[in-house]
DNA sequence: ACTACTTCGTGTACGGCATAAACACGGAAG
DNA sequence: CTTCCGTGTTTATGCCGTACACGAAGTAGT
């Protein structure tokens, strides 16, 4: 259906279609897919178990939604719909943005299959550019160069996600192979034979760095969050710079913002070319 | 073949094979699968592609190798043998940690699939466990506790990883739909028309946000070492902390390098503990 | 030299997947 | 009443991993 001229975007932005008593409709084939994917993960939704699921054929399914990866992505934009109301306390940047990657965890606890979507080029819908507009929020009032604070949000996203892949995949062979992954990992013996000739490996395993390990997530989550300190704390210092205009130097705002033209003209200009290129 | 006891630890540490002059053999398969998946990703892997190249039937393939997933494994110690030769010289423990990094992430731009491996059971073959010992041993000079040290590597390999990705995911749909990103996303003009109502998005794109982005990789590795950096920082301050043993507290040893046990007695008992349960 | 056994490669077949194309039916519009 | 369109179905194509039965060829034992 609605063979779409602009890749999709009709079909993420539809406003709410009023479901009818009986038939099929985008809207079930997508929670009935987010249903399935939840229970299965991303490989095990097929188009055919969807249908199933719902009592129709598998072609049937095509009537509504163009293919699996269209799919696929009205259903990343049907969960971030679970995001909580961003609430506007006015708490630092730092305390936001640990919020919101907390958040998107949280979510990605929820539905492991969303860090298992591939692909670079998905439209955002809009739950999730509302989601990403909340998370560039929280840096936005920083000191860093917009291009920083684009860049900080994507590396938080990117090490969410990264972080939700492999739990969902220890958890998805957990599951399959009845085994916990410590005793998996535990009745390598032949492999722990071989080890011995690895210096620093030795040094820190009999030092018990395998003992009491930390937790990923939260460690990682530190380190980046200590990482962007640091790079806001060395914008602090260098606030006041040039118009990324007309290069005069740039006099300090009365709010304390980060500005980034020395006037308003020069902000309409460059708003101008940027609309014209 | 080889019914394996030990899920294949024997296979990845055979010692090599004399190769004859004709038919299959393990590494024969494994290079031609490497060269496959550098070509068209691991997605594009498939067995009888391995086997056509070779000029043999698909199923002659499962004599050598139990299954594509195992062969992955093999391809993946294979391509870990073409790390350079760690050199010792005597530099920080940042610039060691962040050649590592750059290594890993070079290996990632030959192989591309390296990064599209999922799964949290993949034994380390020979190749592969010599440099994760090099990578750890890029911190194991620290203060930092031996739990922590492998939490940070850990993180610095799922950021090159997850970067990585994303590289050779863009490269993918480049290729394959022969438009670049960024004249993908400029086209999308039916999303940028409902954007006006998200505040921050719009002040960042105004602010020349996306017109001179950050490199992805170098602005996230930056990060990341800032923040192991702020770690080791914190835990130079406070380094000389308890036997893990006995509890007793530590003095500085004299080597300057972090202690984890008072004694040597405390350390050997350590040992033994470990080794018993 | 003859036999039994192992090793290696082949051919066929099964079940799973996404989806293209033609078709069937019911209700609304002309 | 006829036409058309929205909706669901049927059938078919071409991928995929791999189980299984078979054949050919080499090797060891007698």
């Amino acid at each position: 259906m609605t063979r779409d001229p602009d890749d999709g975007v009709e079909l993420l932005w539809r406003e709410k279609e009023h479901e009818p008593r009986r038939g099929l409709t985008t809207g079930r084939i997508v929670r009935a897919a987010v249903e399935l994917a939840d229970a299965e993960g991303l490989e095990g939704l097929s188009m055919r178990k969807v249908a199933d699921r719902l009592g129709f054929t598998t072609m049937s399914l095509y009537r509504h939604v163009p293919g699996r990866e269209q799919l696929i992505e009205l259903m990343l934009d049907e969960v971030m719909g679970e995001h909580p109301r961003p609430q506007e306390g006015e708490a630092g940047w730092r305390t936001r943005l640990e919020a919101v990657a907390r958040q998107a965890w949280e979510l990605r606890r929820r539905h492991p299959w969303m860090a298992e979507v591939r692909g670079t080029r998905h439209l955002p819908g809009p739950n999730g550019v509302a989601h990403y507009d909340h998370m560039l929020a929280a840096l936005a009032g920083t000191s860093l160069r917009p291009p920083e604070v684009i860049a900080a949000i994507a590396l938080i996203g990117r090490f969410v996600d990264a972080e939700a892949l492999v739990l969902v995949e220890t958890q998805r062979e957990e599951r399959r192979s009845g085994v916990s992954e410590q005793e998996w990992w535990g009745a390598r013996e032949s492999l722990y034979e071989r080890l011995d000739r690895y210096p620093t490996l030795t040094h820190l395993w009999e030092n018990g760095g395998w003992d009491h390990p930390e937790d990923s997530f939260e460690f990682g989550l530190a380190r980046v969050l200590d990482g962007i300190e640091a790079l806001v704390h060395q914008r602090d210092e260098t606030r006041y710079e040039i118009c990324q205009e007309c290069g005069t130097p740039l006099e300090p705002a009365p709010s304390g913002r980060p500005r980034v033209y020395c006037s308003r003209a020069c902000r309409q200009r460059a708003y101008r070319n940027r609309k014209g290129s």
